[in-house]
DNA sequence: TTGGTATTGATAATCATTTTCAATAGCAGT
DNA sequence: ACTGCTATTGAAAATGATTATCAATACCAA
């Protein structure tokens, strides 16, 4: 995806293209981990030792709001970050180590059609307008189970 | 469920049965309620001028722990609780409100049994064990739909 | 009743995230 | 290329939830 593209994306809601969001960009496009806004952070000092952190965060929050991040609580305050690629748009799903905080991620067919059907009963049964949802589990992954 | 049970539930591992932690789950108990530790901490405080708010999260660790209360985080950095009774024993799942905070509980066969199926997958897949897991919509409640 | 220790509550400390604000930099219009 | 408007930036301070510290207290086993 051509920088172009978003600079584009970011205009069009009348909001303006920058260096650090460019920046930021190119990391979340470059890396495929989940990032949390310290990490981000901390990975473009190297690069672009002026950026601040309140940028990263507002930054995220925009992206958040165009629909092109997905926002993943750890249940400990914290917050990781992943930018939602075509390639991703099956919605995929984690596993949280509480010990290590390492995500997997993981699809299966079968839960994202039972979500997209959860989807239309809320909103017929609830009222409720979905958008966003979470379906994670918690719990303790091989490299942290052998550790002990 | 007589209090002498979460009593001996207490005791049974080694913890004391205090009035704070009394008062804590007499609340939690008769509430339908998913509450905040503040929450929690000032509904008590007219029963109970004394307590404390650390008191409050310290209590809601041990029973966390005991595998007796469930933690819903908000995505802000709050967490809401809500004790898991024999009633909700078939896992429930939220719906939480992005504008009020409102959180509304649904069940779902269909899904429960997904998950029980996904925590095996998950444990010979990716050799994870799972502990606990969060399943939950987020959007806009029909009330806060209206009032715009 | 007593002694050991878990628990308590007030206070201070952390940690992630937000707010504030003056300086800067995009960019639309010329 | 120049100008002016205003969105954006980064530093520093503020906020809000949760956790650590510590001396005093209260469970409860013996």
């Amino acid at each position: 995806m051509p920088s172009h593209n978003w600079r584009n994306r970011f205009r069009g809601r009348g909001s303006r293209w920058t260096a650090p969001r460019e920046a930021i960009l190119n990391l979340l496009i470059s890396t495929s981990k989940h990032m949390s806004a310290k990490e981000i952070y901390r990975s473009l000092l190297r690069i672009y030792p002026a950026i601040g952190l309140t940028t990263v965060y507002r930054t995220l929050d925009v992206l958040e709001q165009m629909g092109y991040l997905n926002k993943i609580p750890l249940g400990t305050g914290e917050n990781k970050y992943e930018l939602i690629t075509d390639s991703s748009e099956t919605h995929h799903h984690h596993l949280i180590c509480t010990q290590c905080g390492r995500i997997i991620d993981y699809t299966d067919f079968e839960e994202s059609e039972l979500i997209k059907k959860a989807e239309q009963t809320l909103k017929t049964k609830h009222g409720f307008k979905i958008t966003d949802y979470n379906f994670e589990f918690y719990g303790i992954c091989k490299h942290c189970q052998e550790r002990r």
